[in-house]
DNA sequence: ATTGGATTATTGGCTAGGCCACTGTGCCGC
DNA sequence: GCGGCACAGTGGCCTAGCCAATAATCCAAT
């Protein structure tokens, strides 16, 4: 299963058509109350049809962004176009799933390179951040730092530019979940231990252990709830 | 200014294919990874077009509730389609300004009406009301239970069945506001004034004052948010 | 001068119909 | 069997157009 990752998602044109117009908003500078352009015109300039255009209003609608009077035009209704930080979370906890089957993706492909392609030096930041977190965990800490920089260093040991800039693009959402999952009671011993076994599969170069124990480390830290907050 | 509420906030086609769906869904007894009926068929058992179908779909697919594959079909992804709780909460924050305006509107004429046509049986009603907030709150409670039955006793006395429904339409989160206002120190017992000048108007038989008075009371309360939690 | 009513342009709501792209399935030849 | 291929089903997107609500303007009547 030395697979690689499924192509991007395919993005609806609709999403894109959101994305602009919240730049056109920010760009342009518009505030609260201020005026869309018309959806022909929208149409127009970006290229696309009046029909998916209004697949992006309808969007922006549902969030609360818009006003939409019919036969009156489009209508901010707040500062701009990001969407509410509370819905924001909400979105980002229904995404999570999603992220970390990409994790669990990137980082196993990760580990077995970095088995095969690990330097001297790079063997000596692995056991660096190691030390790090055991370190922190010691000071009572949950060892977050050490974590990351073991698998900053896992990545470095691949050697590809291409999936380390991949894992860097959902690096803020694995960050949180990473917090989240260290919090629970036990937790950072047992990370602990299970990136020695990575590291020393690694050292020995043996990509297919490495892989192997890299993807059950990153499953079940993936077995946590991003928020606890359901009320 | 004793006019009437607005008409009803015009209803975009896609907003009842969306609620169609729902039911769809739960009557059919579907299921997560079910599968949903074609675009086209939709469209022509609905008998809306094709691109009304697709908005609602738009909708779901932003709500995380439906997996659309190109190709492939449309998926069910939770048991069914109702919107996340914790979306919900966002949702319903969002939509509580209107239902604070349609309040306003629809309790003002209320009590109009209630000042014209309140009976002595009706007078009774809204002294017990008063007698019960005020013992609840000398009795430390927040007097949640007089202030609904004040308002139910106006809503009583101003003879309107078609109002009373569009009352009780709003009624679950008219009751969540009510709640937190409540909650707010001081506001019980202002609450409890407020709800005294009302009741006065309305025994007085003055419809003009009666309005006046409920206005204010609800403007006052409709100053909350509705949630605290904003992280 | 102001109000009230038509007129017209603008703009969103929705439909019809069509082409293309992707997916899965089953058939056919090897 | 097994691999490739054709075909039907389905979503993605477009073009073109009509209808309905709004808004701006102008004119007439008070």
């Amino acid at each position: 299963m030395s697979e690689v990752l499924r192509p991007v998602r395919r993005q609806r044109l609709y999403e894109q058509v959101v994305e602009q117009l919240r730049q056109y908003v920010t760009q342009q500078g518009l505030g609260a109350g201020d005026r869309l352009p018309p959806e022909r015109e929208l149409a127009a300039r970006l290229d696309v049809s009046r029909a998916s255009v209004k697949q992006a209003i309808v969007v922006l609608e549902v969030q609360g962004l818009v006003d939409v009077r019919h036969g009156g035009g489009m209508y901010l209704r707040g500062a701009d176009l990001r969407i509410e930080p509370v819905a924001a979370l909400v979105d980002r906890k229904r995404r999570l799933p999603e992220v970390l089957e990409a994790r669990e993706a990137l980082e196993t492909k990760l580990a077995e390179l970095a088995a095969r392609r690990r330097t001297t030096a790079d063997l000596a930041e692995i056991d660096a951040a190691l030390s790090d977190m055991r370190a922190e965990i010691e000071a009572g800490q949950l060892g977050v730092d050490g974590d990351r920089r073991f698998h900053a260093a896992v990545t470095a040991a691949a050697r590809s530019s291409l999936l380390a800039q991949f894992i860097r693009s959902i690096a803020e959402q694995i960050a949180e979940s990473r917090q989240e999952s260290l919090r629970q009671p036990g937790r950072p011993l047992r990370s602990l231990g299970q990136h020695r076994r990575i590291a020393e599969a690694i050292r020995a170069g043996e990509p297919r252990a490495a892989a192997t124990a890299m993807r059950q480390h990153v499953r079940t830290v993936s077995r946590v709830r991003l928020l606890g907050w359901e009320p």
